[in-house]
DNA sequence: GAATTTTCTTGCCATATGGCAAGAAAGAAA
DNA sequence: TTTCTTTCTTGCCATATGGCAAGAAAATTC
């Protein structure tokens, strides 16, 4: 499948019927990211979102006692970006990174609310958007309230996206837990 | 303020400009519910939002373990409902609850949807309350993920909206532990 | 206001997770 | 390959949070 394939197929899930090729045309920037640069850093404005062509990209910040803290992940055919600002309309408050070389493709919040303007169907876009990434959340948030470690680290085992290419102290923070922690619950496990 | 106009001025922060009369009068059921009344179970259609006129509601659940988890709060002048569900279009998965006796406005989904196809501008309501959301949950989720218990109490702390009327057992499940651990932080802050 | 129910606190001890530092293993660079 | 860097694991011990049960306190009901 294509790259363009890729970014249509994500496009349809919320808007089934009707032409996206404005829409998919709007992604009009492709940005190639070699390991550990960064899309974003805090402070630049985010005025935009990614869509993930290639590799594996993650959001993260550094807490108040100078750790690191990974916030989220993408993979191909997902979108990437600091969501907090973006919903905001704020800085970017996150660090975006690539954990392994790849490829977005960038579309500007000024060209999004063009196209809402343009078409009721791409503002059907952006509400459902949200409604996903709020379900999203939701289930994190839940995960982190009422799971142990290990319970979440059993949710992250069953999808195969985080088992490779992401070094385990990433996926520690992820968890809210240390990468310490993690390699004990990992010895537990096997 | 009349209870009409706090869903004024709740619309107002969505759609600043333009009328939202028909809007308003969408919420056309009114509920008044006691103490421990349920607004919805898990099971039931919930093809509604509701709008808080009085009192303070929760979202809960049981865990696999059989231990009530609490959700989220709402207070007057915001949203209640089983959002997680409402975005899925699924039944419930979460009881709502009046915390103490209250009173709600409903809106259907339905009349949300011809609302959304009648005025663009209400469409807009619909994405940007869902971004809203998105940030709500995330700053919670980034709670959870990165403060200790104690921390996260000290948060509530600060919102007077929390600290009053609510059982101490129900915020200690919504910070994500056992009512007697809230206890003893409680008593070592003091 | 007495009785009943619900909520909150406390003691004792268990388990989960963290902090630090050293070394092993893996991966990247030369 | 060899070297250098990054990541992962482990031991020792500390701290945070949990589980249970009893009693105290508060709220509700009668």
């Amino acid at each position: 499948m294509s790259d363009q394939d890729k970014l249509n197929t994500f496009l349809r899930k919320y808007i089934p019927l009707g032409n996206v090729e404005d829409f998919v045309e709007s992604f009009d920037v492709v940005r190639k990211l070699n390991k550990k640069e960064f899309l974003l850093e805090p402070g630049q404005a985010c005025s935009y979102l990614a869509f993930v062509n290639k590799g594996t990209f993650r959001v993260f910040f550094y807490d108040n006692a100078g750790t690191e803290v990974t916030v989220w992940f993408s993979f191909p055919g997902m979108m990437i970006g600091d969501l907090l600002a973006f919903f905001q309309d704020s800085r970017a408050i996150f660090y975006v990174q690539a954990v392994e070389d790849g490829e977005v493709r960038i579309i500007a919040k000024s060209k999004l609310e063009e196209l809402y303007l343009k078409n009721p169907e791409y503002l059907q876009f952006g509400r459902k958007y949200a409604e996903y990434v709020s379900v999203n959340v939701m289930q994190r948030m839940l995960s982190l309230q009422t799971l142990s470690a290990e319970e979440r680290y059993l949710e992250l085992l069953a999808n195969p996206n985080y088992m490779q290419r992401i070094p385990l102290k990433y996926l520690a923070s992820y968890l809210g837990i240390t990468d310490t922690s993690l390699s004990r619950i990992r010895k537990n496990i096997v």
